[in-house]
RNA sequence: GCCGGUGUGGCGGAAUUGGCAGACGCACAAGACUCAAAAUCUUGCGGGGGCAACUUCGUGUGGGUUCAAGUCCCACCGCCGGCACCA
């Protein structure tokens, strides 16, 4: 054995040589490819294992296109404004500007210990005044449009964060970062008009290669419903209370209205009698928090005193209020078919209103109906004119039956809010508008963005509902852009998402000051091919970014609709619980979490490489167990040693190793190209094995193990760059070109064959690959011998799988 | 409650989509080398029975389809994730 592996001394030789000789380079000529991973907040954590399993994954994966022939786009950047960032400051005493900038150094390089073919030239940050320049300029436009507009409403705060937050921020009735319940809290708030994009956002997930799951996700988040609007009349009043049903073939069936607690005439509905406790009943429901009203599904609600009248049939129907009803959907009203639907069954059975049965299943009525017939299929009954119809073929033609007889008409809603933009913290981008007594909300003017976040003494959270920045009154007093009067600009800051909605499109022309990306670069290399992160982000950022894009489509800064053709999450890594063994989140409170650079020093970056994508299938959760390393790093070495020792043998291509190499490089690219990079792994270790073996013998020829060496470049490419060199070659193994292999040339002349009794393996036959099936089959019984006893009922022969002989 | 995912040795996980279950690796055990240890190499490694060739049971549970089921069908159970009064 001549020189033995030494992981350092090659992996510092090679990122040097890479650093000074980029591999990955843009000639113009080459057809690009984009790999993008979720950029990171700069935690002050560092990364752990975790991290890098995505990571690793997305380079492996940029590698394997580049040895295709691709330029690759392969950034990365830094979403280093928003609230994790600003706890960690605050936490640690210091300004987030300060402590954002030492946790980017760090996290940059325990980064580069992954060798990834990151271009740093590229690199992005959101809080970078040139960037943030260019969010703002975003938000410009969409007030321009009248898609950023002011409006006060409750909306959802976080006691904790002291800050409100957007619905896709509440999780369980709790924030999403910290865990809080969250509350409701009356404040003006800046919002983007989301809603306006639901069809197009929901319709054009079809054009994506992303995981189902994920699409499930967003569809549902958008939550469209078909129905129509049905006005009813009140009694005695003029107005009228429109509900908003996706059951109209229930009509008949309506035997009560509740309207949530906050509709505009709850109070004005109450009668002399009733006023007290419906006045009661709003105050106490506005004294519910947000998990409360999720929580309390026990029916409460309180009669008006006042009704409606049915408008198709004229019945005389009492108005309740509850707050079952939520007031921001559909039309904050409803009409109630108990018969028909769990929620008015139970309310209806709490406050012994009428159940009138309109679907039948066999044409008769429930006696003693126990729960509500939920089901959209059945015969209508007591129903008027639509007595004998089939409800499901009804369901769909009531809307526009409603609105010719002119009481109501066919519509759609969604559960998708309009998105609550404007954050009461410091460390986010300052909303560019000032507002004047006289012109109103008036934009920044474009030239003079960036519009600066100010240098504050204190930057903690007020609570009060203000921004911290509304305390600097030489900043927050200005005059206006419109009319040159004096003006204060706006306080609140942006949410975290405004930076991540669109960095992706900066990466390919981050240095560009007179626009976000030129036309000629956004329609060279963008959008985006493969996207890979994790999976927490699949309705929040994923779909932000959409909406950010469509729009920016709209007003011609790109033309492409999709941000990212194609989405891979990858798992997470856990780590283990010491008590019970079973798997957790890496964390630090559990003292389980896992820093790759000891591992780097240990067994060096293409181990923990290949460790990362050994561990399991890349698309779930894994669980960290520092020694697998061990067997990858032996694998390495006896690899190293196989091509040391052996590159010179000067073995003859016999047709045994020949055939060995195309089954490698099979076994290889096809589990790569279905993302199976585990069993990728297992491939190397299975051939390193056979050629181990057949080294013994010198039988293996120097092609075989240079093609060795180029698959395995993308996944350990330091070993792989070494012995690349160590085998002739001057120029970079990254230069090599992706070997092919034959499907015929991986066959053999002779298979096994398994030989059942009735479905039980009895033995196994070598036979030629070609033999007919009389000879398979006599080959099989007679290997069977005296096995074989009974009355042979059937013969089955799968042609290179199976014998079976059916006996009685 | 609804919707996804998942369940295979002591452990992480394979299984060409209905065709020899347990690839590959970890851990463990025995042997070789060594004064000794480490490293390395060789062999073994699901359970029961047998000196053995072999035999039998076995992929969360219970049924079913099939010559053949981890894989398909029906009914359950456990864990993980999402949604959760959206009418």
């Amino acid at each position: 054995m001549a020189v033995p592996y030494n992981h350092r001394a090659i992996e510092k030789k090679w990122r040097k040589e890479w650093e000074e000789h980029p591999i990955n380079v843009n000639d113009g000529k080459k057809e690009k490819y984009y790999c993008l991973d979720m950029f990171p907040y700069p935690s002050g954590n560092g990364l752990h294992v975790g991290h890098w399993r995505g990571y690793v994954i997305s380079d492996v994966w940029s590698r394997y296109k580049l040895m295709h022939g691709y330029y690759v786009i392969h950034p990365m950047g830094w979403d280093a404004f928003g609230l994790p960032a600003e706890n960690y400051a605050i936490k640690m005493g210091v300004h987030p500007a300060d402590s954002t900038a030492k946790n980017i150094a760090n996290i940059k390089r325990q980064i580069n210990e992954i060798s990834a073919i990151y271009d740093w030239d590229m690199e992005v940050n959101t809080t970078d005044p040139e960037f943030y320049k260019w969010t703002q300029w975003i938000f410009v436009q969409m007030f321009k449009k009248g898609l950023a507009y002011e409006k006060e409403m409750p909306i959802n705060w976080c006691p904790s964060c002291k800050t409100g937050l957007a619905n896709e921020e509440v999780v369980n009735g709790k924030c999403e970062r910290c865990g809080a319940d969250v509350t409701k809290k009356n404040l003006k708030q800046w919002m983007l008009k989301i809603t306006a994009y639901a069809d197009r956002l929901l319709d054009d997930l079809d054009t994506l290669d992303w995981p189902e799951k994920v699409k499930k996700m967003q569809t549902e988040w958008i939550g469209k419903s078909y129905g129509a609007e049905v006005d009813f009349a009140v009694e005695n009043r003029e107005e009228k209370i429109t509900v908003y049903t996706t059951r109209p073939d229930t009509l008949y069936g309506a035997t009560f209205m509740v309207l949530a607690p906050e509709h505009a005439l709850a109070t004005s509905l109450a009668t002399e009698e009733t006023k007290a406790a419906v006045e009661d009943y709003i105050y106490k429901t506005s004294l519910k928090s947000s998990v409360d009203r999720l929580q309390d599904k026990e029916k409460t609600g309180v009669f008006t005193g006042s009704y409606a009248i049915n408008p198709l049939n004229g019945a005389k129907v009492p108005i309740w209020l509850s707050d079952y009803v939520l007031a921001d959907y559909g039309t904050g009203a409803i009409m109630c078919v108990p018969a028909h639907d769990d929620r008015d069954f139970e309310f209806a059975k709490k406050f012994n209103i009428p159940i009138i049965q309109v679907i039948s299943k066999d044409g008769k009525e429930i006696e003693d109906m126990t729960e509500a017939y939920t089901e959209a299929s059945g015969i209508m009954i007591n129903s008027g004119d639509w007595n004998g119809m089939e409800s499901s073929v009804l369901k769909k033609e009531a809307p526009a039956m409603i609105e010719k007889m002119g009481f109501g008409r066919k519509t759609t809603n969604y559960k998708l809010r309009d998105w609550v933009f404007s954050r009461q913290r410091y460390w986010g981008e300052p909303i560019p508008i000032v507002h004047c007594p006289d012109c109103g909300a008036v934009p920044v003017p474009e030239d003079q963005l960036p519009l600066l976040l100010p240098e504050v003494d204190s930057y903690q959270p007020t609570g009060t509902g203000e921004s911290p920045l509304a305390d600097i009154t030489d900043w927050v007093n200005t005059t206006c852009p419109c009319c040159g009067k004096p003006a204060k600009r706006e306080t609140n800051t942006m949410p975290q998402w405004a930076g991540s909605s669109w960095y992706f499109l900066r990466y390919v022309d981050n240095k560009n000051d007179k626009e976000l990306v030129s036309k000629e670069k956004a329609d060279k290399y963008l959008p985006v091919d493969m996207y890979i992160g994790g999976v927490e982000h699949a309705v929040l950022h994923l779909l932000y970014s959409r909406f950010y894009t469509k729009f920016l489509y709209d007003i011609g800064v790109v033309d492409f609709q999709e941000p990212f053709k194609k989405l891979f999450n990858q798992g997470m890594v856990c780590g283990r619980d010491k008590e019970t063994g079973a798997a957790t989140k890496m964390s630090k409170s559990l003292g389980n979490i896992v820093s790759p650079d000891d591992i780097v020093r240990d067994y060096g970056c293409d181990s923990l490489r290949l460790y990362e994508l050994f561990i399991g299938p890349p698309e779930l959760d894994s669980i960290w167990d520092d020694r697998g390393l061990e067997g990858i790093y032996r694998f390495l070495t006896k690899f190293w040693n196989l091509v040391m020792d052996h590159k010179d043998d000067g073995a003859p291509e016999s047709s045994k190793v020949v055939k060995e190499r195309h089954r490698l490089v099979y076994d290889v690219t096809t589990r790569l190209e279905n993302f199976s990079l585990n069993t990728v792994i297992s491939a190397f270790m299975e051939h390193n094995n056979n050629l181990c073996d057949m080294a013994k013998t010198k039988q293996v020829d120097k092609k075989t193990l240079e093609t060795f060496v180029i698959l395995l470049a993308p996944f350990a490419p330091h070993i792989s760059e070494e012995l690349y060199h160590e085998l002739g070659h001057d120029a970079s193994v990254f230069t090599a070109q992706w070997p092919e292999y034959d499907e015929k040339a991986m066959e053999d002349d002779e298979i096994e064959i398994a030989v059942q009794i009735n479905g039980k393996t009895k033995t196994v036959i070598t036979v030629a690959k070609e033999i007919a099936k009389e000879d398979a089959l006599a080959a099989g019984k007679e290997a069977l011998g005296d096995k074989l006893t009974g009355n042979i009922v059937k013969e089955i022969y799968v042609p290179g799988r199976i014998i079976n002989i059916v006996v009685k």
